[in-house]
RNA sequence: GCCAGCUUGGCGGAAUUGGUAGACGCGCUCGACUCAAAAUCGAGUUCUACGGAGUGUGGGUUCGAGUCCCACAGCUGGUACCA
């Protein structure tokens, strides 16, 4: 390197060297040699030598179990401290290991955490593995090695990236979804499931065993359990040789895998019982708005009213929300699959009805959700009767109506619906108006909003929208005609896989009634086989069918092959945290009720912090076993997650997002490599606000890593051998007057306290950067203020501010032995920042014209004069007649003039 | 189409919630140290025809608007005929 780098120089600086080289020139290049290593050297050499100290800091934390918190009854636990209970996302442990954006969310929390625990707070903060998962079971399959042995080689890897972070978890909590000791927990709640059902009077969940002691049959009781076997239209992917959840589909669709629909048995989880309650006790939770409107759109809520009309003595009910435009419904839709349309079908449109439904069938899913395309239909030739005005109107069948949502089957008030406007228009339907808009400049026609009055409607004529919407439905249910309903697009979730890499279902299947049945809780964990070949072969039974002998439980009995969803075990792995080797329960009720209880309000988890992906699956999900958790007694709290913040995306420095293909990844290894990890964790939270999608920047890192090391020089500085050593700038002398230095760093630690509280960590690093420049440029600085310093930055920078701390200690025994993260927040002195003189700003006519200096508790009056008393003040309204003089007491006089 | 969010220097972003727009950092410029470079330190950095003008555009409320109201535009995310 260093003779290439000679070489180089050499051509660069002329060729006068080239040839014969003297003696002294012999010399110079002795000596070109001697800078360019040293230059080598120096460019290699850190600002700080985080590259020591941060490994081992870290070290010394995983050695002294420095971040373990204590259960109740366990030796150690402070049962007068408070309990806080903050959460990351636990990662799927992908093969690329950790990108950048794992760090984001979990310095924030760990940030939070820290503090925390400097208040007084026991801290809860946990990390584990979402282990099963597809990437793991397709690499297996490739390779023909146990998804295992990848699944655990990602699992260290992760654990040391995190590490490497000095991240404070307590990390005798750690679990992993795989885990056979997690997989029987995760098996014993989907038996409560199992063997639950949703009791619409108490509304909530309650053994099936009631039922059977009611005398309820084997089938009738099939039929309500939360867990349930169902044979209907699923997502299946060839590709993937699985079905997929609704939540799901879209999301494999566009990374390139096919999905089709296909009719099938499968295992679902009643989640709509739970509908009514997972809207209404998402209100009071402290979640983004956005995140909340997400899951409220998702479960999907309408009010409206199922109505019946007659067809030839046999009822076709139809759900509306707008049965206030009753007299308005022109014709009818039902959908194509709907099962009376053979029925109702004249002969002489039997073959036109036929060729469309079989046209319908036919179709992809995607081309029949294509917005783009006109509205098809055929007429059925027959007719139904409106219930309230007895006019015949026809009966058509359309794609546009769904089968899976509300009847099947629509009244079509094409005056008032854009989806009928469409459909009336292109088929020559009558249009008749019912609504008068109140805004007399829209049209009647394809007026679909509720801000209006009723015409044409006979005895509902002049009522408003709202008001007829809610007479008819008296009047409908008074005569029969039919009843209030309340709608929810949410459907049942699909529950069962057809892979090999997830829980197995505990449930055996009799050959000979062909019912299905728990196993004994005993025998949890259920695990899958060992398997040589676990590729997925077509068959909707899934791979687990080929081991023959695992699947043949007795001579009676053989096991179930679908396996559960990756969601499964992400859908309570936060309260095996809690217990996480309690082998008696998933978690004991006392140590259950210390950290989710509400003896702190309002109880479950303080904060929870991911990305937005997880806003209608996990979440949603999470809620749902919880709130059936709940409904036993099992937890405290009817929802889990009290507060959840969610991180912005970091984008590549591109300001693309981060892919493999863009090239613009960037791994954290390398950061921490280059920078420490102090500088990556710091710098993480310097980009931008937490919530914000933000670029990556690499000078970025270099700038934080800039300002750590001016933390590091205003203690110390290196001696001739190149060692850091103390500098002297640091000292014991304080006598105890309120410096330049000292009014900054209190005013430092109450805005770092309160923008923790707040999550605006960007703002509380820009104070402290400030508090540093303060003591750089100082002469002295109180060994007091900067250990001060050095607490309010621990969070953020923890490996640097404890080396620091240590080092200091040396010099002044005085200071307490333990480390800085056992010490208390330090406490500001109101008194340091009151300020006893203030710039005032003088406007006129709203216009910054001049500033003068006051005592601060200035009155209006003084102000007034002051402010009059300007020089340039007097510049501006010179010639003008001074109308008003507004004073905002400690910040402006505002002259209005003309 | 519908719903939500965003729009401030060359860049990432601040702004006590209606009161000095541009904190802090990046980049850039100049200077100090050095034979030189790196590192470090110091000064400057919205634009300007030097009057002023400036927070996507146009209007409004107000003594005063980045902040509140109305209209529009552009980006980002979600959603897709849910009656």
């Amino acid at each position: 390197m260093a003779q290439s780098g000679i070489l180089l120089s050499f051509s660069t600086a002329g060729g006068h060297v080239s040839g014969q080289l003297a003696p002294h020139e012999k010399d110079l290049i002795f000596r070109w040699e001697c800078t360019i290593v040293a230059r080598d050297m120096s460019e290699r050499k850190n600002p700080y030598p985080f590259d020591v100290f941060e490994p081992k800091w870290q070290a010394i934390w995983d050695a002294e179990k420095t971040f373990k918190v204590s259960n109740p009854g366990e030796p150690g636990f402070d049962a007068e401290k408070p309990k806080c209970y903050i959460l990351d996302m636990f990662p799927y442990p992908s093969g690329a290991g950790l990108h950048v954006g794992h760090p984001e969310g979990y310095t924030a929390t760990d940030i939070v955490s820290r503090y925390k625990r400097m208040k007084g707070y026991n801290v809860l903060h946990p990390m584990g593995w979402d282990s099963f998962g597809l990437p793991a079971e397709q690499y297996a399959i490739k390779t023909g090695q146990h998804p295992s042995i990848t699944t655990y080689a990602n699992i260290d890897n992760f654990r040391r990236q995190l590490k490497m972070l000095g991240f404070s978890y307590d990390w005798d909590r750690e679990i992993a979804t795989t885990d056979p000791h997690y997989v029987r927990w995760t098996q014993w709640i989907f038996l409560r499931l199992y063997n639950s059902y949703y009791n619409t009077e108490l509304k909530k969940a309650r053994p099936v065993s009631e039922l059977e002691a009611k005398g309820w049959s084997r089938e009738e009781i099939d039929n309500v359990r939360l867990a349930y076997v169902a044979e209907g239209l699923v997502n299946w992917s060839p590709d993937m040789g699985t079905v997929l959840a609704n939540e799901e589909a879209e999301e494999w669709k566009s990374k390139g895998f096919t999905v089709e629909r296909r009719k099938l048995r499968q295992w679902m989880l009643r989640i709509t019982a739970y509908a009514e309650r997972l809207i209404d006790e998402l209100e009071p939770l402290d979640w983004p708005e956005s995140i909340k409107l997400l899951q409220r759109n998702w479960i999907g809520k309408s009010t409206g009213a199922e109505v019946n009309f007659d067809c030839q003595g046999k009822t076709i009910t139809v759900y509306t929300t707008r049965p206030d435009t009753l007299f308005g419904a022109t014709y009818m839709v039902l959908s194509p699959e709907h099962e009376l349309v053979p029925q109702i079908t004249t002969p002489e449109q039997k073959a036109a009805v036929e060729a469309y439904q079989k046209a319908c069938a036919a179709k992809s899913d995607l081309e029949r959700t294509d917005l783009s395309k006109e509205k098809t239909g055929v007429f059925t030739g027959a007719y139904a009767t409106n219930p309230v005005n007895g006019k015949q109107v026809p009966i058509w069948i359309a794609d546009y109506v769904l089968t899976g949502y509300g009847t099947g089957a629509i009244m079509a008030v094409p005056a008032h619906d854009s989806r009928d406007f469409e459909f009336a228009e292109k088929f020559g339907l009558p249009i008749i108006q019912v609504v008068q808009p109140d805004d007399a400049s829209l049209p009647w026609q394809n007026f679909c909003g509720y801000d209006g009055t009723m015409v044409n409607s006979e005895h509902f004529n002049g009522l408003s929208v709202t008001e007829a919407k809610k007479q008819m439905i008296s009047w409908l249910e008074e005569k029969g005609y039919g009843h209030g309903k309340v709608n929810y697009k949410l459907r049942d979730w699909l529950f069962s896989r057809q892979r090999y890499w997830g829980e197995p279902f505990p449930i055996i299947w009799n050959t000979k009634d062909g019912h299905h049945y728990a196993i004994p809780e005993s025998e949890l964990p259920l695990l899958q086989p060992d398997m040589e070949d676990f590729k997925p072969s077509g068959d909707p039974r899934g791979p687990l069918v080929k081991a023959t002998d695992w699947i043949h439980y007795s001579d009676e009995f053989t096991r179930e092959t679908n396996t559960m969803p990756q969601w499964a075990g992400s859908c309570w792995y936060y309260l095996r945290y809690l217990d996480p080797k309690n082998d008696q329960a998933f978690i004991s009720p006392e140590v259950e009720q210390y950290w989710m209880g509400s003896g702190h309000t309002p109880g479950g988890v303080d904060l929870y912090v991911g990305g937005t992906e997880h806003a209608v699956l996990h979440l949603l999900y999470s809620r749902f076993w919880h709130k059936v958790l709940y409904d036993y007694g099992l937890v405290s709290t009817n929802e889990p997650f009290n507060k959840l913040v969610n991180q912005g995306l970091i984008l590549g420095e591109d300001g693309q997002k981060m892919s493999k293909s863009r090239g613009n990844v960037v791994n954290p290894d390398d950061i921490v490599r280059d920078y420490g990890a102090d500088s990556l964790r710091l710098y993480e939270m310097f980009m931008g606000p937490l919530k914000e999608v933000k670029p990556w920047s690499t000078k970025g890192v270099e700038g934080i890593n800039r300002f750590l090391a001016r933390v590091w020089r205003v203690a110390m500085q290196e001696n001739q051998e190149g060692e850091w050593v103390l500098s002297g700038k640091v000292t014991a002398e304080d006598d105890g007057s309120v410096t330049p230095v000292r009014k900054e760093l209190h005013k430092t630690i109450k805005k770092v306290g309160e923008d923790i509280e707040a999550m605006s960590f960007n703002t509380a690093i820009s104070k402290m950067m400030e508090c540093t420049n303060a003591m750089t440029s100082a002469e002295k600085v109180c060994v007091a203020d900067y250990v001060q310093l050095l607490h309010v930055l621990n969070p953020f920078a923890p490996h640097i501010t404890e080396e620091l701390y240590s080092r200091l200690r040396e010099a002044f025994p005085a200071l307490p032995a333990c480390q800085l993260c056992f010490q208390p927040w330090p406490v500001y002195n109101p008194e340091y920042l009151v300020e006893n003189t203030k710039e005032i700003v003088i406007q006129v006519n709203g216009k910054l014209r001049d500033k003068v200096t006051v005592a601060a508790d200035a009155s209006k009056d003084e102000l007034e004069a002051a402010a009059m008393a300007a020089p340039k003040v007097q510049e501006f309204i010179a010639g003008k007649t001074v109308r008003k003089v507004i004073v905002v007491p400690g910040r402006l006089v505002n002259i209005v003039a003309n």
